[in-house]
DNA sequence: GTATCTGCAAAACATTTGCAATTCT
DNA sequence: AGAATTGCAAATGTTTTGCAGATAC
């Protein structure tokens, strides 16, 4: 993840946010992070840090980061939603076994789909599921 | 939506699921409506026919369905998970505004994708948000 | 007659909301 | 001081679970 330079203040300031120390440290780890986290894994990894730091506020920077467009969220399952920081055109492959989410390069040019004409389309989502390397290897010894 | 010459019964059967009553009106509403439906409206329109039906086993037969693969499930918002009928490989499309998920015909095969060879993939998922023709013409007039 | 299926009520879980206390400028 | 931000506690909405009664083969 490159911030073009900036800082993480000057990221954020520069995408409209009140550089608050909570979010400071939250859109820290995202990139530090590349592990597509849910609110409640970012929300016990900075608790160490912050103990007075509460889920709601987590909760409520996911949403202003998403408005602000400096975040994407990933629905893979229907029970947690995910966040990546890179907000640039890419899949992901999600491994079933390890939970694990990898980010997958894709070529959106590439993508001959038929149909969408009649639609403005504002966001593609493209996503796999399956085992990774490490769990197949896993299961064979 | 093609059984192959089945009736929803022996479609059913074919898959290895015991044909009660509320799984075939369950099936036969998923084919009749394809509006991608989600729990809630399932329930809310077999209700008015059966009015015994619980939501619980419309959750209990998406599960059972999406086990022996005659659905498969749509995640786009996290707030709700809907249903599609149709297994065949093709993406949606959904109108951020009235909420409607349309079909998308996509050719997986035209996909070039880097760095899926360390994975083994089981499904592919591509979906775009946006906002439909009707609903571009209604904010017009 | 025994397995399975259904459906109620309660529980679980992620997320949102209302509001009071805190923080920042 | 005034506006925005934080965080607690309660509410919401969706999905799951435990279990008793009903149904099917």
């Amino acid at each position: 993840m490159d911030l073009g330079g900036l800082t993480v203040e000057e990221y954020l300031k520069e995408n409209g946010i009140k550089p608050s120390y909570q979010r400071i440290r939250i859109f820290e780890y995202l990139i530090k992070n590349q592990n597509h986290p849910n609110v409640d894994t970012i929300y016990r990894a900075l608790y160490k840090d912050i103990p007075t730091l509460s889920r709601t506020t987590v909760y409520n920077t996911m949403k202003l980061f998403r408005e602000k467009n400096i975040t994407q969220m990933i629905n893979i399952e229907d029970t947690e939603t995910r966040y990546d920081a890179d907000v640039s055109p890419h899949g992901h492959f999600k491994c079933t076994q390890c939970g694990n989410i990898f980010d997958v390069r894709m070529d959106v040019s590439d993508m001959e789909v038929e149909g969408l004409d009649s639609f403005r389309v504002e966001e593609t989502h493209l996503y796999f599921k399956g085992t990774c390397d490490d769990c197949i290897e896993e299961k064979k010894s």
